[in-house]
DNA sequence: CATGAATGAGTGTTCATTCAT
DNA sequence: TATGAATGAACACTCATTCAT
């Protein structure tokens, strides 16, 4: 007796329901975004998307670990061919650079954003998060910073753990004030600034 | 014939009621807590509460146009003794810095968050929001870099609304992330850190 | 010790009340209508309202009941001067023809409308609508009936009571119509046709 | 994949809501009466009830609609059976003298009586009941007015127009007088005499 | 007698979740 | 697995009435 339905057919649905809910998220925030909504936008009924999802904070977490992984897959995808941390590092400055103009990441960024701030109240958020920012985020430029300092490129001095943090409070500060400003916001220039300062921090000086 | 209770009773009543809904709003989230939960912390009753504020939204707008106003006469008043542009915000760096110990802070930077999310979606909130960050926040530290500017105190050829953007952003950032990180995030060095780079901008280079 | 203030004052604040009252029942209905509403049309506070009425459904009472007084007043002062019941019959129909213009009496029968259904509600609203329906309204044109058929004007074999029951049925039928559909409405031929038929009914015929 | 329960079983479940609500509205008024007693008298729950109609003043609406078009339909399948306009009427007024006899009509018609008042102050609920009463009601009877001159039965010189209104006030005013004072109120007599009058209006005298 | 702040039960409405089909 | 009707606990908000001043 084998499945009824395929695997994929199973991830493709899984999928689906993940976009519409960032979607919905991103429109009404999580609170006020409702199971409706998401079955509206992706034409499944409430009993399919309860076969898929146990709740909907699962929804929500599960879609945050897909971007979380998407994310970082693309990344690792690039690093493969980019043999210094300078570079490295650039890569990422630019690929938020780039990423920023799209309509999607900035929906992407208010859910972001919002899932950071209800982690501060929802236990179970709570440790998700925590755990991913210490040993995805930080972990990820702390390598990279390391890797800059034992191949001499940055300073020996500095704290890869300080400057980590700073590196996503400031990135995830600017997307996060260009997703709600829009256009207002010039995102360019201080993308460029931020990038020049953090060089700043990391390079000898005499 | 003449109003029964003072106006400084009735003053008194309603920062009790912003109070106790700062508190709530942190704890829960604006969307999760509920009225029911500000009479239970204010020990009034909801009729009162009603008396006071339209809605539960006006409750949230009042309370951050409360915080706003009262964080930026501490500023003014504070300046009144300083004439320099340099200590000004060096003054401002120092202020975040400190201030940022008390838990208090960290629940109005939790619901300041959530309200600027929140402005990327109600209109109503939107248009409240964008008026302050232009005509307050930017503004503010606009203000301040001419000043710096015209007295030769920075450089010449530097963009004050861009640098006041990526000051905002940066504190903001910050806050935001200690708020939610709590103890785990070095907020001290991180805004030391920040406030050497943001001069590393402002300041003459051979 | 006199009173401190005059009786007189007392029925102006009371006929005050009583006016507003029917202004805002008329537009919202009575269970629409607050006090609140009633307060801001008089200019009166919420708690001398109270003074001078018990309840919400003290003032409807009083209300009707002043109304109807003031109504049969003016009946009464008129008949005075008429001596055949043919000719009290058609001041009736030729009253009620013309005041039906004004748009106070438009409100008086939206609001006398709403009383009389809610008297099959309401236990006390019911038995005063009651004893005034019969002892009010119906005695009177059965009074006029009863002239007429002693002075040999109308035919000895109607029944009296019924008639008045006609009579009272259309005028108000007509009157709420005309409240409700206002200019739409033919009230001028339809009390025209009405009165042709009414006596058609009372006048012998061969 | 298909709809889970039949059409049939949803109408009967409108059906129910809607025979709930009619005696609910009867009960209490609109006002008065909750969602809640419409819950209690069809044993269903609230959030199924808000299945099926958006809004409590959507219940009012469908309900009036329903019956409007039940009457109506009612009437054009007798008259398929009546070929002249004098017994089409008789059979109008023999309809309402007999229906008047049942429980469920008083309470049809106090529900009725207050829709008819509401539409003074609901603009939507104003809109539908003008439509309403020109479209449905006034026309009908303009309909057999006019076969009735056509055909020679009523007098050529009447108004259709002002006819069928004056005939809608009367039975309206009787149904309506009828439903609030009860087994006091002579309706069958008023009835009779009405129909007299109204052929009255319609026959040709010399 | 006048005032209007306080009260709290009650209202219409929403929505995540369940479960029979 | 898919469906969508059913549920009922919540929720924001209202309002007649009271009462201390």
């Amino acid at each position: 007796m084998s499945p009824i339905v395929s695997e994929e057919y199973k991830e493709n649905r899984k999928k689906l329901i993940l976009e519409s809910a960032l979607k919905c998220f991103a429109e009404k925030g999580f609170e006020l975004a409702t199971i409706d909504d998401i079955c509206a936008r992706s034409g499944m009924s409430k009993g399919s998307i309860y076969n898929y999802f146990k709740t909907k904070d699962d929804i929500y977490i599960q879609l945050m670990n897909e971007q979380t992984k998407a994310n970082f897959d693309y990344f690792q995808e690039h690093f493969k061919t980019i043999s210094n941390a300078t570079e490295k590092l650039q890569f990422l400055f630019k690929t938020y650079r780039e990423v920023s103009l799209t309509e999607d990441f900035k929906h992407l960024m208010l859910v972001h954003g919002e899932f950071w701030l209800s982690s501060s109240r929802k236990k179970e958020i709570r440790s998700i998060m925590l755990e991913r920012y210490q040993n995805v985020y930080k972990s990820f430029v702390i390598a990279i910073l390391e890797e800059g300092i034992a191949s001499g490129e940055f300073r020996k001095d500095i704290d890869p753990s300080v400057i980590s943090t700073i590196f996503w409070t400031y990135v995830d500060g600017i997307c996060l004030d260009y997703a709600v400003l829009g256009t207002e916001y010039p995102y360019c220039e201080v993308f460029r600034k931020t990038e020049e300062m953090i060089f700043f921090l990391l390079m000898k000086r005499d």
